[in-house]
DNA sequence: TGTCAACACGAAAACGTTTTCGCAAATAAA
DNA sequence: TTTATTTGCGAAAACGTTTTCGTGTTGACA
């Protein structure tokens, strides 16, 4: 057992003061080459290492991102993770991880929680009953205490801060058009109820899809799903009341649960119905047909936010840079779910 | 812009000392009620909140885990992470987390970075370069210094401290022996190179079944996939010079590649061959026919892990508890690939 | 020999807390 | 009225750094 060693012992064990170890430690000339050399190898021999927490009291930057999502197991927020975490630890940063579970509630203690200290900035993506409740004087207050935030994904434009979304409402779009041009005519949606930006966008892109092609909208092709619950019997009713030749899904689970669904009923993927959805996880790549979706390069979005993060809390320049908001453009990853 | 208040402001606004402010606000009765009164109600009026980052400097403890793993994207990690993230919070603790990639160089880096203050303890599980290089001088210096450790899943005997593991052995044996109660004489195993002891123990399960049945064990029919790379033509020439009617996958991944495999080979699932898979992910529930699978708890073993941790951290007897080792016992969860 | 600069180092403040101790004033007891 | 006790509060140290400023010593130069 051997704790750790601070400037202090150093600095009593050679007889010299705090002071000369500190600048001897950051090589500063004020010091001899003889003491330096005497006080480095000292504390190379104990591995003395600076202390992070006394760093960051002194410095008031902790070094340290906070990163609040909604849900760890979902794929996409994985990846943006992961993107976040890569960047950021380039950078010399730590992230520190809360999950909000999808509830305002969570979101606000644990943002409050760590904006005392423990953190220089947040990167988050709005719970659902945050969304759902338009709820967003916390995110308000911490802005107003000067701690910057960068929202991904689920946004609001409430909130002025720096953005990262997806093109959500084009991709839709393009998807909706890869169906027409393949010759699907009975084009139906599968979404999450409309609090959610996201699904809003793209339900916009693929009524403008429609539109654009002279397709009559027909309100009852559009199935909202409820949040994570149990919906196998609502898909069938769906599928067998409607005549559909293609569905677009606002992510992977509703779209294999959907394939799952129509290779049950007799129908084959992708000659009677195509099948695209949101996400390229694991569930596409495995899925027989391999599903045809949408690429949200959720790492990219998270080395994005990073970036902007840091790079605002790094300002130094005189005037303040204006809030940016970024849009990562997804791909359209063609596979067996569709006709190509 | 209003910016953070301190006991410092408020002491300066009441003209008060800073000492006065603390302890009327700690309710101590040393102060006067009417003292006490206005402190708290200017405290509240100006949404005080005492700094974690000073508090974390004088009482030595920062209420922060670190966890390290060797990567997010898998399902399995993510549900421990989730346990983890779940247990600290509701003990108060934040949980920063670093992703080795399977690197020991990230390993060492990460956890250096973090043992010097930021944390008070670790949950790590460990990256297959430093189960395969043996080598764990980084982890005994932390444990020297008194930074307590827990290790999950990836763990090793070379190292005295808490751990959470599964109880692979057996529940591989359970998985053969499911095989065998069902009729299948030719089990075949799928597994990773033998540094990983998880790896190594599941081997052991599945020998260990084989010869209490008497069966003979033949080294062909086990097959080594290398970590994390494209292995389809290996898998589709062991399916095709080996005499199968069963197979142990030690991940969900390769069970469901060998599920896909076997099919186009023209194999049914289960009658041909019966698959079994570890880890019970969204790949084995939406797959066809969904997998039979090892459920291995993962939250169960994160909130685990995160309680070994936090007792040890908080624990303030005389006497120091011996180091446990906790056992998850994993479950098998019968579904269409296997006969049952 | 006296003056000045350069050199090498230390004292102290600061970051925001908590906590021990001391001390004056107010009250109670003698 | 004197003494003892309580009450209410402040000063200061401590946690581990960094940095500014001050200061004693040395050497060079006039």
């Amino acid at each position: 057992m051997k704790p750790k060693i601070t400037l202090k012992d150093i600095a009593n064990e050679l007889s010299v003061s705090i002071s000369t170890v500190s600048k001897a430690l950051k090589n500063s000339d004020e010091i001899s080459k003889d003491t330096k050399d005497k006080i480095k190898a000292f504390a190379k021999f104990y591995n003395y290492r600076p202390n992070n927490i006394a760093l960051s009291l002194k410095n008031k930057r902790t070094k340290n991102i906070g990163v609040i999502i909604p849900d760890i197991v979902h794929h996409f927020f994985t990846t943006v993770f992961r993107g976040i975490e890569k960047y950021a630890n380039e950078k010399g940063y730590n992230v520190i991880v809360c999950i909000s579970d999808e509830s305002i509630e969570k979101e606000v203690i644990n943002m409050e929680m760590l904006a005392n200290g423990s953190i220089d900035g947040f990167i988050l993506s709005l719970s659902a009953e945050t969304q759902l409740k338009n709820e967003y004087t916390h995110l308000k207050e911490l802005l107003d205490q000067g701690i910057p935030i960068v929202l991904f994904d689920r946004v609001t434009s409430e909130i002025e801060c720096d953005k990262v979304v997806l093109n959500d409402n084009e991709i839709a779009r393009e998807a909706v058009e890869h169906f027409i041009s393949t010759g699907s005519k009975n084009i139906a949606l599968v979404t999450t109820e409309k609090y959610f930006n996201v699904s809003e966008s793209r339900r916009y892109g693929y009524l403008d899809a429609l539109k654009a092609h002279n397709i009559k909208i027909e309100e009852n092709l559009i199935l909202t799903l409820p949040h994570d619950m149990e919906n196998d019997s609502l898909i069938t009713e769906f599928f067998q009341h409607n005549k559909v030749d293609a569905v677009l899904c606002v992510n992977e689970i509703f779209a294999i649960q959907c394939m799952s669904i129509i290779q049950e009923l007799g129908f084959n993927v992708p000659n009677d119905i195509s099948i695209i959805g949101f996400t390229d996880g694991i569930l596409s790549r495995f899925s027989v047909p391999r599903l045809t979706t949408v690429a949200q390069h959720g790492e990219l979005m998270g080395e994005r936010a990073a970036k902007l993060l840091i790079d605002r809390m790094e300002w130094v320049d005189e005037v303040e840079e204006p809030f940016k908001t970024e849009v990562i453009n997804a791909t359209l990853i063609k596979r067996g779910s569709s006709i190509n």
